[in-house]
DNA sequence: AGCACGCCGACT
DNA sequence: GTCGGCGTGCTC
């Protein structure tokens, strides 16, 4: 049914030619198998590697990619080869070849490549690049129909009829709803005439929603290292071939608008370009920014597009026709035809890691995607991750850094509060000195913020009476108490329960006590302080979803807001031109546990809170709270001297060969008994490799011991940074025979140590 | 991932 | 006597 592809590498033929028929030809299906099946191919049927197939399997039909014969990948990644082979007398054929662009070969590799990094079935790799815009049935290309001619004396003409033939004189293929709506008559009137042969069936043209984002729409007057950073951006992208670098400048330093002039190039060349930011959904005002430079707005890619939306952007990577995708790390497994440019914005986020399924890091892997394609990467960030800073350090990376706010707009001031000498009066936590500020600030008429990264009333809930403590019944974790919505929750499996009335254990009345503040006690805390003001919280409980959160940001825009209260989600680089008071209420938080990058973390996440402050003429302020103001992380932010902090944090992991300067891998088992969990993490324990530069720390019950009823166990595998973990792990987990409930997971360069 | 096959409890 | 639970195993 499909033209036949231009030849390009094929199978068992050395003259580059298509498959000629019944030759065996692998398919990769989206599904976990260890890697492609081998079909054979009808004669009437010339495959090539990237035409994407259904095939039988078992009584079922699946679509799968017909895949490469041999790998291409490194020695140190390659994967032992599976071993079996099916014989050809019971070889399936492939039912069908979809008419939809093939996958590439850069495409395939870079399928592969991840599949091997990660230690994930190629399957699962290539289903974020297949199954989240084609589940279900084959596309069915829309038909149209346009006007025939017919004799007259075959043709009853009726005045519904009548109208339909005036409207396709014009010969313009239409959708049958489209004709029944313009001419105002029914769908029936539309297959009468077809039937008679009024009407012709044509294939319409897919429909191309993405307008053309225009380079010269309005360029930006850059100046000095502005001007400086974009030239040499727009040339890296103009040399067409891999490199990485590293866009440094604080909040506010117009890092956006430079990196919108590399991809200004990459459009003047005729590339597509992909930008990756962690979380698509708050993106409104990005959006805006790039229409008023391109005039249009970018094609968007997200888990939570709709159907048709999803299909169209995919169709439109593979064709071209979608010049720019904005999108969050699943975009990086489109298949664009022509990529010239990934730009990893907010790179030291840990929202690029996927957690769940393939465990990928979507910020390492554009790097490896426009290495394996010949593009240049940019990554992006205010305050760099360690990783980042040492691959540029190295030279891998080139680093541009912008050492200004944008248009004479000046750094917020930062202030230590010492919580332990200016303290909230009992059971409050807000300093005098902090509402102080508040009030001053409000009192000019200019906004605050106050930033406290807990969702809820308060972290814990306790029996004054008993001591007993609200826990999940299915998570090592506390229950945390939504106070408007009257319930306890888990964060960390969704579980709630009503607020109980007496104390679950010791039954005491009037005994359950908030202990620790959520941003509802904060909220609570300010309305007793400042009634007059007009008080918007931001928070993932508060914000329904995109919309409702770019209208809350409008309004603190219009300044209908005087006294913002947020979690994270203040934090993503909104621009308040009108704040000028940012307070931290607990800056310690996030520095306690053990995890290897908590101070990391925290200075990246409480810089980006900062500077919401002051992006405008008037300067801004922020305070920090903190009951350990001496802390490396509290004397970083105040001093602004980021680089000495993250130096300082790099001579403590560099002697152990802590990443990056050396590589991770975590396995995480789950069982749904502590024995079996205990059992099989011992069985690990005793199997862990060994050797100059390879170390195994644990087992060690996980941090959340109890995730969602799984009991959960951790080793870590270390070793020095030339050496590569898959094959080790390969190798490991070939040793352990696993009874049935138990399962792994593996985690290549783990970022949470949950 | 799906789906069938397969061996043990509460229903017509 | 059957319907149906999900445990195990297979799909080129």
């Amino acid at each position: 049914m499909a033209a036949a592809p231009p030849p390009s590498h094929a199978f068992g033929s050395s003259s580059g030619l298509p498959t000629t028929g019944g030759q065996r030809v692998p398919v990769l299906l989206p599904m976990p198998f260890a890697g492609p099946f081998d079909y054979k191919a009808p004669a009437s049927m010339a495959l090539q590697p990237g035409d994407i197939v259904t095939v039988p399997l078992g009584n079922r039909r699946e679509t799968g990619v017909v895949w490469d014969a041999s790998s291409t990948l490194p020695p140190d990644l390659a994967r032992p080869p599976s071993g079996k082979t099916v014989a050809d007398n019971r070889l399936r054929a492939v039912a069908d070849r979809l008419e939809l662009p093939p996958l590439n070969a850069e495409l395939r590799r870079f399928v592969d490549w991840v599949a091997a990094y990660t230690l994930s079935p190629p399957g699962m790799v290539l289903a974020m690049t297949l199954r989240l815009h084609m589940k279900g049935a084959a596309p069915t290309p829309a038909t149209g129909w346009v006007a025939q001619p017919v004799a007259p004396a075959e043709l009853r003409i009726t005045p519904a009829r009548q109208k339909v033939l005036t409207l396709m004189q014009d010969d313009t293929p239409r959708t049958t709803t489209d004709i029944a709506s313009a001419a105002g008559v029914s769908a029936g009137v539309v297959k009468g005439l077809a039937d008679a042969g009024a009407l012709r069936p044509v294939l319409l043209e897919p429909e191309r929603p993405f307008a053309q984002p225009d380079p010269m729409h309005q360029p930006p007057v850059l100046e000095g290292a502005q001007q400086e950073a974009a030239t040499a951006l727009r040339q890296s992208v103009q040399n067409r071939c891999f490199s990485v670098t590293l866009l440094e400048g604080v909040t506010g330093s117009g890092k956006t608008e430079i990196y919108l002039e590399a991809i200004a190039a990459c459009l003047e060349q005729g590339q597509q370009a992909l930008i990756l930011l962690p979380e698509i959904a708050l993106s409104a005002q990005w959006m805006d920014r790039f229409a008023r430079r391109f005039g249009v707005r970018p094609a968007v890619w997200h888990s939570e597009i709709g159907q048709k939306a999803r299909r169209l952007t995919w169709l439109g990577a593979a064709d071209g026709s979608a010049r720019v995708v904005v999108g969050a790390r699943s975009a990086l497994f489109l298949p664009f035809c022509n990529p010239g440019l990934i730009i990893v914005d907010e790179e030291h986020e840990s929202l690029f890691k996927q957690e769940e399924g393939v465990i990928y890091n979507a910020r390492d892997m554009a790097v490896v995607r426009g290495r394996l394609a010949g593009f240049p990467v940019v990554v992006v960030s205010a305050t760099p991750s360690l990783e980042t800073l040492a691959n540029a350090e190295a030279g891998r990376y080139q680093r541009l850094v912008l050492p200004t706010r944008h248009g004479g707009a000046s750094l917020p001031q930062t202030h230590l509060l010492d919580m332990r000498e200016a303290p909230p009066p009992r059971g409050l936590f807000l300093s005098p000195k902090l509402v102080e500020d508040i009030a001053e600030t409000l009192a000019r008429e200019e906004q605050a913020m106050l930033f406290l990264n807990r969702r809820g009333y308060a972290p814990l809930t306790l029996c004054r009476t008993c001591g007993h403590r609200m826990e999940c019944p299915h998570c090592t974790a506390w229950l945390v108490e939504h106070r408007n919505r009257h319930v306890l929750t888990c964060h960390y499996c969704d579980h709630t329960e009503p607020m109980p009335p007496v104390c679950p254990s010791c039954k005491s009345e009037h005994s359950l006590t908030a202990i620790g503040p959520g941003i509802e006690r904060i909220t609570e805390e300010a309305r007793q302080l400042f009634p007059d003001a007009r008080i918007l919280v931001m928070s993932s409980d508060t914000l329904g979803g995109p919309a409702a959160t770019a209208e809350a940001v409008a309004k603190i825009a219009r300044r209908e807001v005087d006294l913002i209260i947020g979690t994270q989600i203040v934090a993503k680089g909104w621009h308040f031109p009108h704040l000028t008071l940012v307070g931290i209420v607990d800056a310690d938080l996030g520095l306690g546990g053990a995890d290897l990058r908590a101070g990391e973390r925290t200075i990246q996440l409480l810089h980006q809170v900062a500077g919401r402050a002051g992006r405008a003429s008037a300067p801004g302020r922020v305070i920090l709270q903190s009951f350990s103001p001496e802390h490396p992380v509290m004397q970083a932010l105040l001093s602004g001297n980021f680089d000495a902090f993250m130096e300082q944090e790099a001579e403590q992991r560099r002697p152990g060969f802590w990443p990056p300067y050396g590589r991770l891998a975590a396995l995480i088992i789950s069982a749904d008994t502590p024995q079996a969990a205990d059992e099989a993490a011992a069985q690990f324990g005793r199997m862990a490799p060994y050797g100059e530069g390879i170390q195994v720390l644990g087992p060690a019950p996980a941090p959340l011991a109890v995730l969602r009823g799984r009991h959960r166990r951790r080793l870590l595998l270390r070793t020095w940074r030339n050496i590569a973990v898959q094959p080790i792990l390969h190798r490991w987990l070939g040793m352990v025979q696993l009874s049935r409930h138990v399962r792994v997971e593996v985690d290549i360069d783990p970022v949470s140590f949950l």
